[in-house]
DNA sequence: CTCTTGACTGGTT
DNA sequence: GAACCAGCCAAGA
């Protein structure tokens, strides 16, 4: 792979979330055994825009269901629209009901 | 090669 | 409860 497995793997659970749901960078690093590399997640959404498959770093958001990232999109608004029109509810930058939106691979997924 | 910064988090103050 | 500090890892200057 071009870029490290850590990064692939990040991209990999980015697309698996489903639909209506978002999760947080601590809790996809934590799933691939890097609880503390939470930063390499954001990094690695920041990478994001320059892949050639584009992922949904639309539904990954800090573990309080902020927005913190949404200046890195195209536009600041785009990523809230892009929730909102998958049926979440974002109110000032921050995820509505949070905790039933955030999906935890580590309850989801199983390797 | 060294230093700084950052789409984070958890623990202290 | 807000603010500050420390750890972690990658990329850019």
């Amino acid at each position: 792979m071009a870029q490290s497995d850590f990064y692939t793997n990040i991209f990999d659970v980015v697309r698996l979330i489903p639909k209506g749901r978002a999760t947080s960078y601590g809790a996809i690093a934590k799933y691939l055994g890097a609880a503390k590399s939470s930063r390499v997640v954001g990094w690695a959404m920041n990478q994001s825009h320059t892949l050639e498959d584009k992922i949904p770093a639309h539904r990954v958001v800090n573990r309080l269901g902020m927005l913190s990232g949404k200046m890195h999109f195209a536009t600041p608004d785009s990523m809230q629209e892009r929730l909102e029109s998958e049926g979440l509810v974002v109110k000032k930058d921050v995820i509505q009901d949070w905790n039933t939106i955030f999906w935890d691979p580590n309850l989801e997924l199983d390797y």
